[in-house]
DNA sequence: GTGAAAGCGCTAACAC
DNA sequence: GTGTTAGCGCTTTCAC
């Protein structure tokens, strides 16, 4: 099917090695003619180099694994596309993995990247405690990883994060200088190291500005559409009083307004809504929200220089690098 | 780094064929025996079989490309995990690459597949015209390919689309029933096929309910945010008069909706807005805005079921599948 | 400047 | 049942 190297020297009576070399330009060893000849047989016959046997060859593969939770939130589209080009400056390809926030997903998705033998892998987990097992013996291997935005406590590895608390507590201090005293946290899940750290945010915030915390406001809900509406909705058919929710990303907040407008509520008159996310779709969930940005672009930047090096020098002390999140608070109201 | 078949080999005092066998589950050749020893040797030892290399021998890689042109919709991160976990079921793994919208970059995504010797291509093209060659190259050499969504007239390949021009269609039947008569179109740009099946929907709706056609009405926009923002912003400084936009997507939508609340518009009182997108977010972008549903799922599952043929029958005769439109028009207002 | 030979990690005839 | 051999497509010594 695909033309092989065998096929130009066979063609061009030459030895495999003369192609070789001339097809990977060195010059040195392989006279001008002689290259030549082979380009313009290469071309002529359509050959492709085949990477799966240069990468086994080489036993380096000059491709970047990066896998993460999911692509619905803008936040992981966009640091994709901040990653791949800057790792395509560098030399460097890179194949996507998803593991659709389930654990056992995320378990073969890795597996395929190291299946693969990716010179290094990026990944942003969908639990806490879960694979630990499959990261450690990859990183037992000297397999440069980076864990970036969910990463996990005391766990021996480079890791890039967003400022997620400091994050919340400005959007706290914005919402009660507002006037807001009883704001709902939307709470995601505790085997995400975000959420921990954001409800420890809001539960400072609080305390900070000597607001009473009434465990009534805490709703653990899921990340999703769906989740922001539910929890949102059974909460206003349970009477519960409030003037702010705070969501975990831009499509649990766009649930949340929803339930918030089906339930006759003003956005931000009665309540305000204030979540945390990429530039991208900032105001995308309705044009009053409060939001606050992750530093994606930085983010991106920090994680592909932190594999980069740890592709060069293996034995590189392992870094927890947190970038402050941006202060732009975005609220048209 | 890696352990291979080799150190087990030695460890135990083997041959490398009969481990393989053992860990390959050749339970016929092997004695049970060995093949515990071989399993225990393995998981003890920390292989991790190297995929690059079985590809290589087998000349197969039991793995599928996904070639998207951006992320940032819903449609497309919907239509990859569908696919994902269909072509899951079949035994094949997925890896995913992006184009950006960008003829250059995809073509290096492309050929990054092909490198990797996938066993099939599923791709979404960013341009008609562009990387033609390409494609041609590698349908040259055998290697299973569908198009789909974004599909090129006239090219001898697979293909899988929805049915957009039905669908504008139906949208703009729906706006004429309401009473809407300045529909203005935020046509996609002319090298996307499917902009120009809705363009051509457009005018036939229009001329089909007696509505003629002002060419003030068709602005050539982009695919996101700022497009649709840039253009109805102008538009209405211009002092076009409208009463309904039909756009192209959720994002495009969204950009053309805020330059309209900007603007003192009400949706959909003065303006209605209609799009077509998958139902992953179908009203996210405003409550109000009128929108109909891409067949993500059966796209899905019928490009899956073409790859899968594809690499079963290497010869199988081309098919052109166009999945109609979920006839779900989702009006709120 | 070119070729022969070895080998990356694995599998698949073919022997025994 | 197990080992030997050859080879997937490529690079890289080492000769010449």
């Amino acid at each position: 099917m695909y033309v092989t190297i065998k096929d130009i020297a066979k063609e061009l009576h030459l030895s495999r090695s003369t192609v070789s070399r001339a097809l990977s330009g060195d010059f040195l060893n392989v006279s001008q003619e002689t290259v030549d000849r082979v380009v313009e047989a290469a071309a002529r016959m359509g050959y492709k180099r085949n990477e799966l046997a240069v990468n086994l060859r080489k036993r380096k593969s000059m491709t970047v694994g990066i896998l993460v939770p999911e692509l619905k939130t803008s936040f992981y589209s966009s640091f994709i596309a901040e990653a791949q080009s800057l790792l395509k400056r560098n030399g460097y390809r890179t194949i996507i993995a998803l593991s659709n926030e389930d654990t056992t997903w995320e378990k073969s998705s890795f597996n395929l990247l190291s299946d693969y033998r990716v010179d290094g892998i990026l990944l942003s987990v969908c639990h806490n405690r879960a694979n630990l097992e499959e990261y450690s013996d990859l990183l037992g291997k000297q397999i440069p990883m980076v864990f970036f935005d969910r990463t996990i406590a005391d766990f021996p590895c480079n890791s890039v994060r967003s400022d997620d608390e400091k994050a919340v507590l400005s959007l706290m201090e914005h919402l009660i200088a507002k006037g807001r005293r009883r704001i709902v946290h939307l709470a995601g899940p505790d085997y995400i190291r975000n959420a921990s750290d954001r409800y420890r945010a809001y539960q400072s915030a609080l305390s900070l500005h000597g607001l009473s915390f009434d465990p009534a406001l805490v709703v653990k809900a899921g990340l999703y559409r769906p989740d922001g509406y539910r929890e949102i909705g059974s909460l206003l058919r349970s009477g519960v009083v409030f003037d702010a929710v705070v969501c975990f990303n831009e499509i649990q907040a766009l649930g949340c307004i929803e339930a918030l407008l089906a339930g006759g509520i003003r956005i931000p008159e009665d309540v305000s809504v204030a979540s945390m996310y990429g530039t991208e779709v900032s105001s995308l969930v309705h044009p009053s929200v409060t939001s606050i940005e992750k530093p994606i672009r930085k983010m991106a930047e920090e994680a592909v220089r932190l594999i980069l090096h740890q592709i060069s020098y293996p034995a590189t002390p392992v870094q927890d690098i947190i970038i402050p999140s941006e202060v732009v608070i975005r609220d048209s109201s």
